[in-house]
DNA sequence: TAGATTGTTAATCGATTAACAATC
DNA sequence: TAGATTGTTAATCGATTAACAATC
């Protein structure tokens, strides 16, 4: 019975699971709230409030174990099984993340491309497929995917994502510029490029020279 | 005198922007805080509120202008001039970041990419030059870059930032999955794709089936 | 044991929501 | 004018910080 975790911790669990990572190649083998708070700009309580909300594994006079805090963040976050992914878009920006090292390293892979475009369907490999988009309800059921990526124009990421809630999968990562409506027994999150180069942008403007 | 705006604020305006566009592409002239609320899901009060720390422009009786509050949200995000962009890494993902046009539409135009693979460096073109990365400090002044995009390796980003401020540049979008660390009188954004990834992956374990 | 650091409760702070008077 | 909707103040809610007793 894992108690609820607020928005505001789920947001930091990759920064903390990113930074014990860390701790662990620098051979580092437990740390104090004090010390983790520093790296990761957080007060030593924030860092234990959230700890603890997630189920810690802390030590009165000694800190937390590097290690053993890092399992339990992967397993809450449930990196420890495999996440097979389609990405729908081929393009340059589908291309790069379906090629992206680090991804697989967490074991999100990508199974197949889907795209409109017969250019980028030729040139499709057979590690990495790129069938047509007119494919895709006969192809998703034996690609077994369970994350569908949208990289497409904004205009046609909502009737692709209702095509792939209707094959079954249930999770979505938006790279288009949209907000999409979903039914709630499927989860999204949004790669809004644009709007984090926009608020860069107003950080510049706005800067205590 | 613009007031201050609050951080939870200025992460939702481009969120403003993006509908707002939309709005006015459909051709709604005008809109309450009630219907805006529905689409972006928000709140009305929430809305109103947050109109009014960035000095909107709303009327009784009738609700806001959009074109008239795209505008000023725009010229708030300083979206009204130019950016110039370096991206620093010319791989898969560095070479879809510059060929992304949603960036230039908005006014951010890539100048030129650098990287230390000599194959890479031999794919640049007239418009889009791969320098290598030894050749920064020589060439950046010349290219009149505001904004520094890491899309490199972890362990080579913090150096790489430090080289941009040594070089005058004051804003960095950092793809690379590392917190960085970074003058008062510099801005900072971050695009950590696997953190995303992995939030996805966190509501995906804990979904209300 | 004594010292250090967690776990946890209480206090504070900030952001969101509600309410309603102002006004177009 | 009457109706609608903003601007703004007050109330609520949630998240962060502070404090300190528990305990390794």
């Amino acid at each position: 019975m894992a108690g609820y975790i607020s928005d505001a911790v789920i947001r930091r669990l990759p920064s903390y699971y990113r930074h014990l990572r860390e701790l662990e190649q620098e051979g580092i083998l437990q740390i104090s709230s004090q010390e983790l708070g520093e790296r990761m700009g957080l007060t030593p309580s924030q860092i234990r409030q959230d700890i603890n909300t997630f189920g810690g594994v802390g030590r009165q006079g000694f800190g937390y174990q590097v290690q053993a805090l890092r399992e339990h963040i992967r397993s809450t976050m449930g990196l420890d099984r495999e996440h097979r992914m389609v990405i729908i878009g081929a393009g340059r920006m589908g291309q790069a993340i379906a090629n992206y090292s680090h991804f697989a390293r967490d074991g999100f892979i990508t199974v197949a491309l889907f795209d409109i475009d017969p250019e980028r369907i030729r040139k499709g490999t057979p590690e990495l497929p790129v069938y047509p988009a007119e494919e895709m309800e006969e192809r998703l059921p034996g690609l077994q995917a369970d994350i569908g990526v949208l990289v497409l124009p904004a205009d046609a990421a909502q009737e692709t994502l209702e095509l792939l809630y209707r094959m079954g999968i249930r999770a979505v990562w938006n790279f288009a510029p949209v907000d999409l409506h979903y039914p709630r027994d499927m989860a999204v999150v949004n790669m809004h490029l644009s709007d984090t180069l926009h608020i860069l942008s107003y950080q510049m403007k706005h800067m205590e020279s």
